[in-house]
DNA sequence: TTTATATATTTAAATTTTTCGATGTATTGT
DNA sequence: ACAATACATCGAAAAATTTAAATATATAAA
């Protein structure tokens, strides 16, 4: 997968924040990498809508995949998209 | 080297940025990885001190080395710490 | 030494982002 | 049907970022 450009910054500024930094990390370290939105919420002091705001950002970028359960959400790292990401990364130095 | 969670943020701010991540696949084009200043606002439609800024920000994050030659600035991407980054990266990966 | 050149810094305005409270929507449980 | 739960959206204030003009600094050239 190739990334253009505007990907690649939407996906630097939603890794640009320490609390989006913290909720990915937080997924991460979940055995099979989903989470639920409360408990992200729970581990962090935030507004629910705050925290909602900032989840939305990171899937916009495609770095967290969603999907509803019920009236829950769950979040997985979107593998793909992280190792696109490092790619162009890579190119950079040369 | 392995970066502090703070240095992540850093880094990906610096690289949120549409001329910010310009400059950085200017420098990396140059045979030598290495990059004058004036050479850069030569090919960025923005003011001087703007281009400064920006440079700025790509140098504190540490992603850009930069070098005194007399009254020019050379600017040479900095592999380490994008390697660095990466490894950040491939990490919430699980 | 005076002038020109290259880059940095300061200041202030414009824009964007972050944040929260209030409210909306959809789903579950009683 | 009604209340409770989980999450999303809206609107507005606060904070941070971007931008450029003006100015400063430091080096080179004449």
């Amino acid at each position: 997968m190739i990334l253009d450009i505007k990907k690649v910054e939407r996906i630097s500024k939603a890794l640009g924040d320490p609390y989006r930094l913290k909720i990915m990390e937080m997924i991460k370290k979940q055995n099979d990498n989903w989470m639920q939105c409360a408990c992200i919420a729970d581990n962090i002091d935030l507004a629910q809508s705050t925290i909602s705001h900032h989840i939305n950002q990171l899937v916009d970028a495609d770095l967290l995949i969603a999907e509803k359960d019920g009236r829950n959400a769950k979040y997985l790292v979107n593998k793909e998209v992280v190792t696109a990401y490092v790619n162009f990364l890579n190119q950079l130095k040369g």
